[in-house]
RNA sequence: GCUGCUGUAGCUCAGAGGUAGAGCACUCCCUUGGUAAGGGAGAGGUCGAGAGUUCGAUUCUCUCCAGCAGCACCA
């Protein structure tokens, strides 16, 4: 900095501004500001650039420093410096193994390595010690940036493949950034903070090592990833830590093997068999979908589930999804006595697919006979039970399965029903899940991808009538450009669970493809054929992973009229036994789901076992019970107990076990 | 599908080259006990499937199947 040096101006959050030599760094400025400004800072915002205090700035700009106050950019510089410093501590300890790339991501970062050995807990643990040492040390980050010959020559000397790629990969425009921890080297775009000794010392965890494609892509090499989260505070960590226990205390799968209520084995990979208890929660919940689709103006089909090739063929499934699609020969030669599978006619073999959707079907329904404008919009739903090939790897409990069956319906509607069609749709939609007990959701709008069918003018219109319909319920929405389907544009629905977490469950898609492709017409008011639109949608998406939704949002304890046993009732001494068999036929006559445990065992002992088993409501049964018609009530998850006639519970009882829309 | 890990009693898990063990659950007996585990006894397993090495495999090797984590997938 000497005289004579351009100047810049340099205008700060409260609208002062200052004047600084060309080239001034962040640094420079917190410590032109002052002392302790220097000190605390970690990073700056230029013109709204993440900027890192080395960097030189040229222009006139806005500048804002960050400390580490500003949760932010902390958490971003904390965790991408936390990538950096643990690809040093591999390297240092195994300085075979090549680096690639290491990531910020949602609550901490990761970092991809090719090593021939797989990396153990142990391996982790190591590596751990390592960093610590490299925080305490106090490294200085130092940056330079170089020319795209001498990062090549430099990665290729250093025996670094996945670094050359990336160094050729980065447009030329970009300048290319090294930055030094210490003496340890990494391509990196920056920004970092000033020393290795600011990462908090013991906010941070390694949690797992896992594989990863090369650059995301299957077809490439298989790295090791290790995943780590990071915070500002230990708190913060721990908190973390918290909410993972929290989630695994809520996982399905468990839930659903310590209720009994489903179970999944070999022979069938990725689908249910349903227990009495879980079958209790499917039934009920289709139940109050069937009232509520048929109160919403809902017509209720069924279709085949195996169904011949030349459909999906129509359909494009055969060619799009046919790697998803269950292929199923039938040798339309066997009579039937033959169960000799290899004597199999193939000259007579009929190929057919378990329905993956449910759509090419409900096309032909529409089909049947001529329709008329004054039949739309025609929505027909359907529980439709569906089988889709998933990869075995995608599979998860109840929540990815191979088999399932959604809560389907397609609206065939005309052009200009289609905003008052997806209104309709949202403000039902929102009910159910009111009802559900998620009272609020997110709504995702996909617009038309890159690759796709159909006029610009016609994606305007379509797009157009949902954006209005969005508005007139009053929603807000979050725009996905370019990620529709390449038939249309599509709402997705997204709610959160009791834990924070965000499921995708509804969805409304506009699609005149598959009516054009199967043929579906309808007559006009003007006497001509017109080509219907038509409208997939979904609420709760599958029973089976909505169910799963709902066993872990409420771990287990599931609201009273959803939950497969709702009350049991327990004698205290034998000589209740009669009453108590008294007590749950009331209760059952009056619709709700009551047993009797009059084991001989002590009520202690009843008691921990159903509660275990998430029942809402024990009713205990002595001698002062059976002498005044009186029941003892406990409810789930509350100590105290209270007293209710025997009238009292029933009717309370009952109507707890009425499901929200019949209140 | 890919990488890694795992598969032993209904559940949770221990174990070792010489044909297996705990706790809970289950059955029976004693106990009639007032709101989260009363006491005793008993029964229960082709150690995921197949092949190989070995005198001998549930244990070691290979293949397959399934599960778990992540990746990829989710027109």
């Amino acid at each position: 900095m000497h005289d004579g040096q351009p100047q810049i101006s340099l205008t700060f959050p409260d609208g002062t501004n200052r004047s600084f030599p060309s080239g001034v760094t962040p640094a420079d400025v917190a410590a032109a500001i002052s002392t302790s400004l220097r000190k605390k800072a970690i990073s700056a915002h230029v013109d709204g650039q993440h900027w890192d205090l080395q960097w030189p700035i040229d222009a006139d700009a806005e500048i804002a420093i960050n400390t580490m106050k500003d949760a932010a950019p902390a958490l971003e510089l904390i965790r991408h410096d936390l990538a950096h410093i643990m690809a040093r501590a591999v390297q240092e300890n195994w300085p075979e193994v090549n680096v690639t790339i290491g990531p910020v991501i949602d609550k901490g970062w990761y970092y991809d390595f090719d090593r021939a050995e797989p990396f153990t807990p142990e391996d982790l643990g190591a590596i751990e010690k390592k960093m610590k040492e490299i925080i305490n040390a106090r490294d200085p980050v130092t940056t330079e940036v170089w020319d795209r010959a001498r990062a090549v020559a430099h990665y290729e000397a250093n025996d670094e493949p996945y670094k050359v790629e990336l160094v050729n990969s980065i447009p030329g425009d970009e300048p290319l950034r090294m930055y030094w921890h210490g003496n340890w080297q990494d391509l990196c775009r920056g920004p970092h903070l000033q020393h290795t000794g600011q990462v908090p010392a013991d906010s941070w965890k390694l949690m797992s090592v896992a594989g990863a494609y090369w650059r995301g892509d299957s077809s490439r090499q298989m790295l090791q990833r290790i995943y780590g989260v990071a915070f500002q505070s230990r708190e913060e960590l721990k908190s973390y830590l918290h909410f993972l226990e929290e989630a695994e205390r809520r996982d399905h799968r468990k839930l659903g093997r310590e209720m009994d209520l489903f179970h999944m084995q070999e022979e069938a990979p990725g689908q249910v068999f349903w227990h009495p208890d879980g079958w209790t929660i499917y039934t009920t919940l289709q139940d109050y979908m069937r009232r509520k689709q048929r109160a919403g103006g809902y017509r209720e089909i069924n279709t085949p589930q195996v169904v011949d090739r030349k459909l999906w063929e129509a359909s494009g499934h055969w060619d799009k999804y046919q790697h998803h699609m269950f292929v199923v020969e039938v040798d339309e030669s066997r009579d039937g006595e033959d169960d000799d599978a290899s004597v199999r006619n193939t000259d007579q073999t009929r190929i057919n697919a378990l329905k993956p959707m449910n759509c090419p079907c409900h096309v032909q329904v529409f089909n049947q006979g001529l329709k008329s404008y004054r039949d739309l919009p025609l929505r027909l739903a359907e529980f439709g039970s569906c089988a889709r090939f998933e990869p075995s790897g995608a599979l998860h409990g109840i929540m990815r399965v191979r088999g399932f069956t959604q809560d389907d319906a397609h609206i065939f509607c005309s052009e200009d029903q289609i905003q008052h069609e997806c209104a309709r749709f949202i403000a039902f939609l929102a009910e159910v899940y009111r009802e559900l007990g998620f009272d609020d959701f997110e709504i995702r709008f996909a617009t038309r991808p890159e690759k796709r069918v159909g006029s610009d003018e016609s994606w305007d219109y379509v797009e157009g009538a949902l954006e209005k319909a969005i508005e007139a319920v009053g929603r807000d929405y979050t725009l996905e450009p370019g990620d529709g389907a390449f038939y249309g544009p599509k709402l997705d629905f997204y709610l959160t669970d009791a834990i924070g977490r965000v499921w995708q469950c509804g969805t409304f898609q506009v699609d005149p493809n598959l009516p054009e492709r199967l043929g579906a017409t309808y007559i006009g008011a003007d006497g001509e054929k017109h080509r219907p639109y038509m409208l997939h949608r979904a609420v709760l998406g599958s029973f089976e992973r909505f169910i799963g939704i709902l066993i872990e949002n409420w771990e287990g304890k599931l609201p009273f009229w959803l939950a497969p046993r709702q009350v049991v009732v327990a004698s205290i001494t034998s000589e209740a036994d009669d009453y108590v068999q008294e007590v749950v036929g009331r209760l059952q006559a009056a619709g709700v789901r009551a047993e009797s445990d009059t084991r001989n065992e002590k009520i202690n002992y009843k008691v921990r076992e159903h509660s275990v088993g998430k029942v809402p409501v024990i009713l205990a049964c002595g001698a002062r019970e059976v002498a005044d018609r009186s029941v003892s009530v406990r409810r789930l998850g509350q100590k105290q107990t209270a007293t209710a006639t025997l009238d009292e519970i029933t009717a309370e009882l009952a109507r707890s076990a009425t499901p929200p829309d019949l209140l």
